[in-house]
DNA sequence: TTGCTCCTCACGTCACGTGAGGTGGC
DNA sequence: TTGCTCCTCACGTCACGTGAGGTGGC
């Protein structure tokens, strides 16, 4: 039987506070090995210390209680490794987002890009393989990256010229509510498409529809199309108004062709009413 | 007088959710223009995006709302880039700290350390120079630079000679509580102390008790210093008590010797009743 | 007129922190 | 016996998200 100690002690070796002991106590994550049954006094042994000191460094790293105590609840060294894997995979991406967000602050602060070319254009409609689902922002750019793989994988096994053409639509939930529709597309030759061979669910060979958009090209990252959303959306609403319709992306230089994000170029399509 | 949308529109406008947008409107940092009075419609003018797109960016970095405010109300550019350069100083700490964790999580997955040595030592009364302040944990590390380099200072200004030793005693509440009293000292050579001169307010010439203490030396990082706090309060748990006295530590080696923390030694001392 | 947009509560989330008020153990 | 430690609520924090239930404008 190991030695066991009080909550206060405990906090001392482990330099997690009383509270967030109970905390952990309470929703299961580090659960003290004896619980007085008259003055509920908790007692942890010392051979909790281990787990303690992982949880005290896993919460610094910002994982969360439920994954935190997946990890512990792990029973192989191996499935502890990958649950801790995961979370530094995680924030490894985290890492590089703040990095292109304090770029994207500097851009911001240097002042307003050059002036950009806004055009009106009308576009007609295309037949397109597309994907679709329902995304929230913090994911598209994994999503897209992903999801252009499986477009380009699919033409490919199915037979499907692909014209050149890629593209999204974004209903505006995307934007208002932080989560919804989206269809990443690209645009087939038009000729006799050969369905013989059923498109897995998900998928679908559609028309996209055309109509009037006003467009400006965006360079750089995706982090800042908001100011290129701001500057397209800005003229619509002071010469036109904006239509009841998707906005709509069009790659024209993504990561398939430029390693660096500073070399992307993208054209917003903001909808206009006639 | 400029052209106004409504909030769904400035949402896709600046990529910042509905819920989001009246929040700060709530709070006071994104005020629409106008308000309908019947309706309660918010309008936006877009003369506010560049706002909007600034405050989007200093969100992903996790800047308070409070900060937010503070930046959009500067009047000068000086004053905005000053506080969001505060801000990044901040980040870059963020990111320190989150880097030496994934290492020191590293050091702990490898297993545990070696076998540390630990005495026990019955430690003298010392004359020392000291200041006090109620300090938490997260701002542990920059406090104890900041005061040991004042302790210095002083000890040179007041010609105080210092016989070497240096540490700090931690009140119980410093680990239970995430904040408590602190006290970091230099000890003085016994010597006649000349105390015509007052010293500022928050330091003193005071005695440092000595008493019993189990010791071990940590090597590396202070982030790891839970481990050896755990190591030394088992053996004092298995074998004797904790007596009711504040947890010291004893700085051999730091900043001020060693620029790689790898190669720190500091002696954690955990009072033993007797 | 129908749907869509917008509105305001009220409550939930996450990981604790902050007291208040009370008990147990040496 | 006195203090100290520990206990359990209940509520607060931060930045929104999630409905519910209702109104306004084209």
């Amino acid at each position: 039987m190991a030695a066991a100690v009080s909550i206060g002690e405990f906090s001392r070796l482990t330099h997690i506070s009383v509270k967030a002991l109970r905390h952990y106590h309470d929703v299961g994550v580090l659960i003290p090995a004896r619980v007085d049954g008259q003055s509920k006094y908790r007692s942890y042994e010392l051979t909790q210390l281990g787990d303690a000191h992982l949880v005290r460094r896993l919460r610094e790293l910002d994982m969360p209680l439920d994954a935190v105590r997946i990890v512990l609840a792990a029973t192989s060294k191996r499935e502890r490794d990958d649950a801790i894997a995961l979370h530094l995979e995680h924030m490894e991406r985290q890492l590089t987002r703040t990095r292109e967000m304090v770029a994207s602050l500097r851009i911001l602060l240097a002042g307003p890009l050059d002036d950009q070319e806004i055009s009106l254009r009308t576009v007609a409609a295309m037949t397109a393989l597309s994907i679709s689902a329902i995304v929230s922002p913090v994911d598209i750019e994994v999503w897209s990256q992903r999801t252009f793989g499986q477009l380009a994988g699919l033409a490919a096994s199915y037979d499907l010229a692909m014209n050149g053409e890629s593209g999204s639509l974004f209903g505006t939930s995307f934007f208002e509510e932080e989560q919804g529709p989206v269809t990443a597309f690209v645009g087939l030759e038009s000729m006799t498409i050969d369905l013989s061979k059923a498109l897995p669910s998900g998928c679908a060979i559609e028309a996209i529809a055309g109509g009037q958009y006003a467009v400006a090209v965006h360079r750089g990252p995706y982090r800042d199309l908001d100011c290129t959303y701001g500057t397209v959306g800005s003229y619509v609403n002071t010469h036109y108004v904006t239509a009841f319709a998707p906005i709509r992306e069009r790659y024209l230089v993504g990561s398939d062709v430029a390693s660096d994000p500073a070399d992307f170029r993208t054209e917003v399509m903001w909808p206009v009413s006639c």
